[in-house]
DNA sequence: GCGACAG
DNA sequence: ATCTTGTCGC
């Protein structure tokens, strides 16, 4: 699918920063969309013994099965460290390159991170749904900021999530028994939506499926690199 | 200065 | 995020 080349990744911070707010701007906080007929899912992992970063990008159908439709990978060096905030400066480079391989382009992508629910309301879902301009949802796993009240335990149940007295998500109960995830506008959709749709593609677990599938596809991907390399060591 | 802090 | 087995609870 089509990479927009929006700007620079840059390794400094400050300019990481300024970038992040200048992005902000330009995003659409509402639905921006007709009939979502498919779903992607992405997610990054890492390798503790070395620099490398694997991202992969899975697209189903959103029928009652999630038919599977096509998946991509990348490997990528990472060249930027975590820093709270600065997310996506570390993540989207080796997303994108999974991105770029996908054929069919997604109707909406649900990342493993925050949309405006961030310090200057750029999270990694907005970011990358606005170099992909396509509709986007943040669906973290933590807080990253904003205040919100216990969320009643039932499924569907959520509590608005505030910060700086705008509402940028909801912390929402995907699963019984289980502490709910935070979602958010990334780009093109509202909250509502977001939320509704986060709710029809969880399958029994806290996290969407696509996601989750995701998950495991670049685990699977990580694990098998790892061995391929100690292969190619041990006859060197 | 102190505490918080997506993955 | 990553290193890791069993184990407590629904």
């Amino acid at each position: 699918m089509h990479i927009r080349k929006i700007h620079p990744w840059t390794k400094n911070y400050a300019k990481a920063v300024q970038i992040q707010r200048e992005l902000s701007n330009a995003l659409i906080l509402k639905k921006d969309h007709g009939k979502i007929c498919t779903v992607a899912g992405a997610d990054v992992s890492y390798d503790k013994y070395s620099d490398l970063v694997f991202a992969a990008v899975i697209v189903f159908r959103c029928n009652k099965n999630l038919e599977k439709i096509e998946e991509a990978t990348a490997i990528e060096k990472a060249m930027f460290p975590y820093i709270p905030g600065l997310l996506s400066f570390r993540e989207a480079p080796v997303l994108l390159k999974s991105f770029k391989k996908l054929k069919t382009a997604p109707d909406i992508i649900l990342f493993d991170g925050q949309g405006i629910a961030h310090p200057r309301f750029l999270g990694l879902a907005s970011h990358l749904g606005l170099i992909l301009d396509k509709p986007a949802i943040g669906c973290a796993k933590s807080c990253l900021v904003g205040e919100y009240s216990a969320v009643e335990n039932a499924v569907g149940a959520y509590s608005n999530l505030i910060y700086k007295d705008k509402m940028v998500g909801v912390a929402l109960r995907t699963k019984l028994n289980t502490n709910p995830i935070f979602v958010s506008v990334g780009h093109k959709t509202s909250l509502s939506f977001a939320t509704q749709f986060v709710l029809k593609v969880c399958r029994g677990y806290r996290i969407t499926e696509p996601v989750r599938q995701a998950h495991l596809l670049v685990n699977k991907l990580r694990v098998q690199n790892i061995k391929k390399t100690q292969r190619i060591s041990s006859i060197t």
